[in-house]
DNA sequence: CTGAAAGCGCTTACAG
DNA sequence: CTGAAAGCGCTTACAG
């Protein structure tokens, strides 16, 4: 193609007009043989050629707004999410790489909606559904119960780790409180006693799981509850370390808890930050658990023992309930989607744990 | 909203049809008033106001297949690029998160298209566009130059760090020649001598012009270019394991270089990697840079000296330069986007660099 | 300055 | 089984 050709602009498309007219018939039978409806089985093989052959030599592709406007339907799929949040968030990179397999898979196309924040936001989320997206994914929405109820209810929806829902949206989750346990019951099993939970943020219920977790193996175990081990974090590396500094600098001279659950892998790379700033090392004074399984897992020092979750299969499980609920709507009889998708979880032995020590540790004096 | 209704499918949208019908007037009204054009001045105040009531009333948001197939125009621009490979990508999440501001500072959406591989799937470019978007973002294609040629003339495309571009197409790069330089000048002024630079993969422009920036940095040093210190590699944080830990074996017991100036933070991370495998010590014994100053630098141990490329202005000005080209596809005789776009370079210190040690250093044996 | 009509490029439902 | 027409929901250009 020479320079004039790509910076001449008005190059129109071809249409499915173009085609018919280059291959001698109507739009409507371009149309049909291009679809590869069964109405095309009535088109001659020649005309079928020729319109083939048309196509291929306009270059042809269906207008995607036509189509949509006539078949209702985009092909594509809303993801929205708080995109950014000054660290990066391997969360959100797992799962959007599942969520992009499974679109590309199954012939949709997915359009970001990086939103600021959920309490803002939410209203903008419905600028969205005007008929270029045929449904959305939202990623760990933090939306309250009584939001969700006023969500655009001509398209479907599906949270994925959402917050609160409601009925007819679809939510994937992992099972937290399965998860917790067990790696809660791990430490158990090193001998650790005294262990101490870092909590996600308040109030959603995977923090609220993750705490029914922790108690029921404590439970399991024989060991009593003690409310001063339950640190309030917030599930991100900064509240990690904020909450983790207050607690250490709190706790003062005595000996340290044998034991971190955090409620996430960035809660728990920050614990491991804070301690050995303060001189404790991990696994030898204490051992350290996260949650998630993400990257950072596995590239920080030492390697952390955590729960993995499978966050690819969960954003590719999201997109496929998704479809499925859009495609229901053309067939109304059609059975219901699951409203509630749980997937396990399993713990990960790392270098982050190891059997309890000896003697009680202390913080040494910085 | 209860239940039922939620769970109710063929919820229609409002139209403007129906939004005239609730005013009392024609579609044609509620368009010019709801587009707030020019037009909408020699409608009645009180009819504008009954338009906009019912509009609200109705929830009215205006169909985006419509409007796009009418106006000829998606607001949606298309992002495509090679999302995943393994490895989390620090590069493309601080562009990403650049772009995903400018698209939504400039009312325009941003659809995602993951490809698989850049050779492969430059036709399934062409699929794209379909009127399903403006035009297209490719970050960091891979894409030859007689590809490139052939790409759909009927849209404009914006590279970033594109390897090859042709007429009419933006590239948005760094200044990769002044970067290679200065940084290898700050290697040369803390004494480095035998300065050995890992390259990204070979023959992209962006490997090219830090060697040549690596080559002039010597030359003003009055520093002889040895071609056994260039060690052929590839950007990513395995190409550089493997190049790094095959020189290293080659290298034997011969003194090692004074300092590596790898072309990438990924390069750079897995050949502080590599030599703390083998007991040498950064930057005591030996300094490490790196290029791009991407997330991982700064959490990296120790931390990377390193090139800043401001990632997230470049992203923003693509889209930028993008929506622009836009825009004059209506307005033949604007004038044209710029077809490169430089952004300058700065050297950020942090721990990864120090003096040169007084006596050679050789690799430990293992 | 205003209104009714044409048209964007498809698909679908419906007469022949 | 086939074709011509209607319509998806908007915007724009053009008569009054």
């Amino acid at each position: 193609m020479s320079e004039s050709a790509r910076r001449k602009k008005p190059i129109r498309a071809a249409t499915l007009a173009d085609v018919g007219r280059a291959a001698g018939v109507s739009a409507m039978a371009a149309s049909a043989v291009l679809n590869n409806a069964r109405t095309s089985s009535r088109i001659s093989p020649e005309t079928r050629d020729k319109i083939l052959r048309a196509a291929e030599e306009l270059r042809y592709r269906p207008n995607a707004a036509a189509r949509a406007l006539a078949a209702r339907r985009m092909r594509t799929i809303g993801l929205a999410t708080v995109f950014y949040r000054g660290a990066p968030n391997f969360y959100l990179l797992d799962v959007l790489d599942g969520i992009l397999e499974a679109t590309a898979r199954l012939g949709q196309n997915a359009t970001i909606f990086a939103l600021r924040d959920w309490e803002e936001d939410t209203e903008r989320l419905h600028d969205f559904c005007d008929g270029r997206i045929d449904g959305m994914l939202l990623i760990a929405p933090r939306i309250p119960a009584a939001r969700v109820e006023r969500l655009p209810p001509h398209l479907p929806f599906v949270f994925i780790h959402g917050s609160a829902t409601a009925p007819g949206i679809v939510n994937i989750e992992s099972d937290d409180l399965v998860g917790a346990e067990e790696i809660v019951m791990h430490l158990v099993g090193l001998g650790h006693r005294r262990i101490l939970h870092v909590t996600g943020d308040p109030g959603l219920d995977e923090s609220e799981h993750r705490i029914a977790g922790y108690r029921r193996a404590l439970a399991r175990a024989g060991i009593e509850f003690d409310p001063e081990l339950v640190v309030a974090s917030g599930f991100g590396a900064e509240a990690g370390r904020a909450a983790i500094g207050r607690w250490l600098e709190g706790w003062g001279r005595r000996p340290l808890p044998d034991a971190f659950f955090c409620a996430s892998d960035a809660i728990a790379i920050s614990c491991m930050e804070v301690l050995a700033g303060a001189g404790v090392r991990v696994p030898d004074d204490v051992s350290v658990v996260g949650f998630d399984d993400t990257t950072a897992a596995r590239t920080c020092v030492p390697q952390l023992t955590t729960v993995r979750q499978p966050l690819r299969r969960i954003g590719a499980r999201a997109v496929e309930a998704l479809v499925e609920s859009i495609d229901q709507r053309d067939a109304p009889q059609a059975k219901a989607v699951d409203e509630r998708i749980v997937f396990p979880t399993q713990v990960v032995l790392r270098a982050s744990t190891g059997p309890r020590p000896a003697a009680a540790v202390f913080a040494p004096q910085r």
